[in-house]
DNA sequence: GATGAATGAGTATTCATTCAT
DNA sequence: GATGAATGAATACTCATTCAT
């Protein structure tokens, strides 16, 4: 976690350095990134950096910290499921949710998606959360489906869980290399390209098949 | 492609400079695996070191020709599915085959995935094979499974084979997370842990979701 | 150009670090001249070098410009000809000067030298000044002596200015050579040698050959 | 020098060799020259390299020696000045023939020319031959022109071998640099740019000057 | 609290030379 | 006499971190 100095720092040079600093380590892996480079074109001392942060490490896993935080943010601002309302059909706005941040905030999506992978030494703590990902929550949603009756019991929550959690984590790389997608392009265009008609056939067909799959009674086609 | 010297060597030390590097790539990517601390360890010279390979870029290379080649080798090693085996019977095994290779060569995996990731410099056919992946070997197994009868040719051939590649590839590590399971006790125990009762259910409980998910007609449980 | 914190050192420090440097270059090659051994010498870590100079070209640069400066005040201070000062006289006394800067600073003459046989890689505008050399110089040395009326207007200008510089550039190693003196005793003696009776006897000879080669009318012994 | 077994290949292994390493150090200063590539483009062994040449510097000093060799033997298919044939006019043609030899064999050119400028650490004795260069002969010159009273007797007539050998040898780089002659261009045409009407007036001049300071009796222009 | 010069271990790569075969 | 793999010292350059001001 960043020193108490860093949060006194006024709100726009805070915001400038967070800002440089989540370009960096977007931009290249965890040793590539480079301190240097933040505070030259932060303007500020090197040495202030480090009164900032205690170190290299500090600083990236206040970065992860963030870009967790601001997906959690991002996805619970797409309405939760109602007591009526199907989790399939929540899962639908969920993955447009998803896809639309991800591809919109792609500099921090790159930084989670470093991160899962493995690029720099991380405490044993924030590895655990990152590497449980979205599952809690796709558990919870399990759950609700099974008490609206749309999600057969007799499955093992978790894996149900998991099942979600799969597809949806894969689901963006996928529509961009099936539909031929530059990322540039959702950049340019605030990742309206995943909302053409195809991109939503895609998910429609996916999660169709999680909805028979898991479903209660077979769904006719 | 290493350079014919290094084929020349003498089988165990060919070997030894391969498992170190294997080693070395697999503990961090790209940038940070050190050709100095390969042969200091692996007790060659520097210059040695240039004779087998032309740069840093050809023995990664290498690596993951190597990772892709032993994947393939172990995959294929079990029984391909027959005229008149299910798809998803052949799935069962597929998986428990990939996952065995994984955990058991944890260090060659983790270097394919880093591949995956994108954080060395790659040749652009190079780069189009580890990213299309597995996807079109499960394509393959999805027309098989229509031609079966057993899976819903009203289905997306694609979307269905994108959804058997996720579960498929995230599997492995959500086993581990949900069993506890630590990777060394895999190394240990040459993946047996993977085949434990508990594990087999929960492979099973995935592949009986997408086998009702996919199937051509709904499967009572 | 070196940057700021090189001219923000301590004048001994900064001439202790230029020292060392005329003295790698003038010793070898620009390839083979070796930052790692210029920063031993000096005492200053590597990373320190990094922080005066961009690279290793960038203190080559400055070298030559600091030896073409220098040169260029040495000769300076030798009084310009005057209106009614015979060009062929003020010759004598450029090429004193210049013989004894060279002598006295044989090792940025080297490094000069050595830029002029193009063995490093320069910037267009540096490989020209560098190239053109002397020449302009004496071409105007020429035209005033047209004007004087001691050099015959008949004469190409541009070739007589030639003439002049190759014999200006040569003389110094002609004496050396002539006069069997050790380039180590002129650096002890500030040159002195050069301005032994010999020498001055050599050289007067040769600038008596260019006024009766040149001159309008030809000279009497 | 280069070991008996050198002189022992067949001719043309010997002179392909031979052509590669002039064209080797003629391409870059001594340490990039690299014995690499020549052993490599000769297709012969590292090792075979070592039992023709004792070191790099070995086969280096050959080439200088080759370099003279032939410089010399092409100077001296200029018919030598006959009794009755004037020193200056031998120069001219000299001077030509020196041109010529230095723009067709540009690469042994090259070689000399980097020698003199201390590319390489050379041993006293042969250091010594390069330096003198041409000067001898021009001594022996300026007598024969004595003799035929061409030169005034009253000149050091070492003094007076030393402005005909700078002239000599500066001239060309002149040439070049006042005509604006690419050296490409020079390769190509084998050397006749430098005949040309421009060039040979030049060439002229420059003759004159020296025919006039030197002479007996002043000439009239 | 801010500064920015100093540090030095670290990197990949090169190449003349040796020597066992 | 030919071979070519092995050697290792050498190179320029980077960068997170420290610390005196």
């Amino acid at each position: 976690m960043p020193k108490q100095t860093f949060f006194n720092l006024p709100d726009d040079k805070r915001a400038l350095i967070l800002e440089l600093a989540i370009e960096e380590f977007a931009g290249q892996n965890y040793n590539n990134a480079s301190i240097s480079r933040i505070v030259e074109r932060a303007g500020i001392a090197k040495g202030s950096f480090y009164q900032y942060f205690t170190d290299k490490q500090d600083l990236y896993l206040y970065l992860i910290d963030v870009a967790i935080a601001e997906k959690k943010r991002a996805l619970l601002a797409t309405p939760p499921p109602g007591p009526d309302m199907d989790v399939f059909a929540y899962l639908r706005w969920l993955i447009t949710a998803g896809l639309r941040f991800e591809f919109t905030n792609p500099r921090q999506a790159q930084i989670a998606y470093r991160a899962l992978f493995g690029d720099a030494p991380l405490p044993e703590e924030t590895r655990a959360v990152i590497e449980q990902g979205t599952q809690p929550y796709f558990r919870q949603l399990v759950e609700q489906g099974v008490a609206q009756g749309v999600i057969d019991p007799a499955w093992d929550a978790d894996v149900a869980a998991f099942v979600f959690n799969a597809i949806f984590t894969n689901l963006g790389e996928y529509l961009l290399r099936r539909l031929a997608i530059a990322p540039e392009r959702l950049l340019a265009d605030g990742g309206q390209a995943l909302e053409a008609p195809a991109a939503r056939a895609i998910t429609e067909e996916a999660i169709r098949i999680l909805e028979r799959g898991l479903g209660r009674t077979a769904v006719a086609d």
